[in-house]
DNA sequence: AATGAATGAGCATTCATTCAT
DNA sequence: GATGAATGAATGCTCATTCAT
């Protein structure tokens, strides 16, 4: 589903691929639930392969780890395209994406030290593509917004990026309604601290993708060869 | 039937006082940044002790951690504690003890599994009496904000934890200054949309520390003992 | 009772024999590089051809590496053969052996483990009519010289032997020019010890191919089925 | 018995270095017999301690490789100025010395892979050190030799190395006298190759130390950091 | 009490070999 | 026949925990 880092020559066999999204889908499941740490012979046997099948695809812990995120960020770039092109009402639109996000269990990263996360993308082309892709395009999405007066104008992208991140970040729980409830809640708090109607000025200034990069950079993390197309 | 953490039977020698809190301290530290994982001898390394001191003081890794979660909810108590007293505009506490909480590193559960850390805390009467001490002063706090018509009224105490504990979770970057920036933003929004001021009706209902609790016990988690005193 | 590996029912097709061919060499070249372990895979890569192949044409590791010794064996038989043949001095004989053997790579064994090597010929038939036939050519070669006076008499065949066996196991260095002239100064001042002319009496006595097969026997090694035809 | 690579602080403790010992010359004695790849596991068993302990001495296999390596250079140096000092003839001492290196088990370079060898020393000062002082003591046990007219006048400490180096991979077999008498025969002749009397003009010109040095540089090997000190 | 050495279980990873395509 | 994917056993190495000094 996501496109492989090291551009496979061959398209793999049938069932190599379905091997492959087995074993993604099941470390996806597993890491989100258990951490980054659970031994690549559980992801194995939930993905219902060898360890040496799964060692085939991905030469180690962080090839795996980067294509699940990978494969995270994919989903969450489609779903913002599909909300920009489906939803005709801009005041909806934003929050339709902060709830959208939700649901891709971008919460892989729940479980998952940054610096683990961050260094397995390090000098990963396709990451800087995704991230670049989803800045553009919420960024479209909020900006139609602000136009149309729904969302306050002092905010850039930058400030729902980290809110998006806060909430991806969730710790699932049970029940399930429950759990789900009380994001959305708090999804919806965040929405209405959005709305344009005279709130109190937000301190320090709008963050843009820019400073999001910076964060990353400073952070000790980056994508080293700088990504050719982007 | 547990035996309590904070109950030491003799109190500890002044330097043997010393040497716990140094590991506590380091503990923190660590895990926030490394996650729950971190080698034990790092710990002690970085606590200036070898590893034989931290195992006389913590039997093993889960009582170090149930200490370090310990630690960061006593802080928080505190906080709040001191906040209801200090601060006499009921409109203003609520948003000083979000700002606060941020100041406590309680992001010690970045990079710490869910379900380790609930474990961790697995019948320990201490977290209860923690978690009701926090749900009621927070609560006070809020209801004297809503008294005073400075916050909405469709929310609970449970609201503003699920937004306490997201904002903990929002992983340290660099440089510092952005970072904080980029939270304070956050705050703010999420403060904006707890005005009363006409925003949209929150979905579901209001989140109370009932619910809070059985989310734990529903997670496959809680305190075992059901905390006589609570 | 042991299969032997030279005797297959079929002469192999056309393009069979290639490859079997390409496999051998490619061995031969990774074992004396990189030791007996080089991952089969790679042998296959560097042989041009899948894993699936080199097992349908070795069924193990074992069965490539008596090959390439095999192989090995018989070029120096060749040698041999064509050294006695064509040098018409029986003097010159004997060193243009020793300086043949160093061209011939059989430092596959550099790198080999003793036991590994060994057993991989173990009850192999082919390896002992190799054995003897080198014995009996490298002996008439050397008691020609005697003959003729140009080898001093307290030496045998093994001592020979030993000498190619020292000589054949120099470690492979660079630059290829230099390493070639300190091999064959050694050659040079072996032959200058073998010599005739008033040496040092040699210790012990004369080692014979009987010693030899002793040697290989109580290293626990050897060929089982007591090679019918010796 | 070696000085460490990485000179420990603290003396090891009495124990500690016992356990050290024994590991290295368990390791000795398995490298020789079954290759560099014996199982670290088999290694401790035979020292009589725990993995544990094995890497917490060696953090590596590498780091075990070159301990024992060292050690067998320490032995090899050692012996060389014991013979200079306790040898009056001049003309015994390069023969009792090639002897001698027979005897301190050098073969554990038998099945050791070229490459993992060197690669084991690369940058270790303490390699270089020992080349140097093998190098230095030789060539002094040799001129004194070459002045007193017992060795011919053609070869240099390079040439006399390379003999030793043949001899000690030579594969050791059993029954052990029988091995012994073998190589010892090999040392003979090559000693009697090495008297001054009429023997033919070697090919080529003498080796020299700064030639090994170069084959070792061109090999792809060498002491990164240039041994401070030498 | 404090220290750091020893132990061994646990998990990552590699690779020989088998087998479906 | 040839290929390369899948399997799982074998082994390297790490680290929690125990214990002698």
């Amino acid at each position: 589903m996501v496109p492989d880092t090291q551009q496979p020559r061959t398209p793999l066999r049938a069932d190599a691929r379905r091997n492959r999204e087995r074993i993604v889908a099941a470390a996806l499941a597993l890491f989100a639930e258990r951490g980054a740490d659970v031994p690549m012979e559980e992801i194995a046997r939930a993905a219902g392969v060898g360890v040496g099948t799964l060692y085939r695809r991905f030469s180690d812990r962080d090839q795996l780890i980067r294509a699940v995120i990978l494969d995270n960020f994919h989903r969450l770039v489609e779903a913002a395209r599909r909300i920009e092109e489906e939803e005709p009402d801009p005041g909806q639109a934003l929050g339709t994406l902060l709830y959208a996000a939700l649901d891709l269990r971008l919460s892989v990263t729940v479980g998952m030290t940054v610096s683990r996360m961050f260094s397995s993308l390090n000098g990963v082309a396709e990451a800087e593509r995704f991230r670049t892709e989803i800045g553009t395009t919420m960024g479209r999405i909020l900006q139609r917004a602000q136009r149309a007066g729904s969302i306050r104008s002092d905010v850039e992208v930058g400030d729902i990026v980290v809110a998006v991140t806060a909430l991806a970040r969730s710790i699932p729980a049970h029940p399930m309604e429950l759990h789900e409830m009380a994001v959305h809640r708090l999804i919806a708090l965040i929405l209405d601290g959005l709305r344009p109607s005279g709130g109190t000025p937000l301190p320090g200034r709008p963050i843009t993708v820019q400073d999001l990069a910076e964060m990353r950079r400073a952070s000790g993390i980056g994508s080293y060869p700088p990504a050719a197309n982007d």
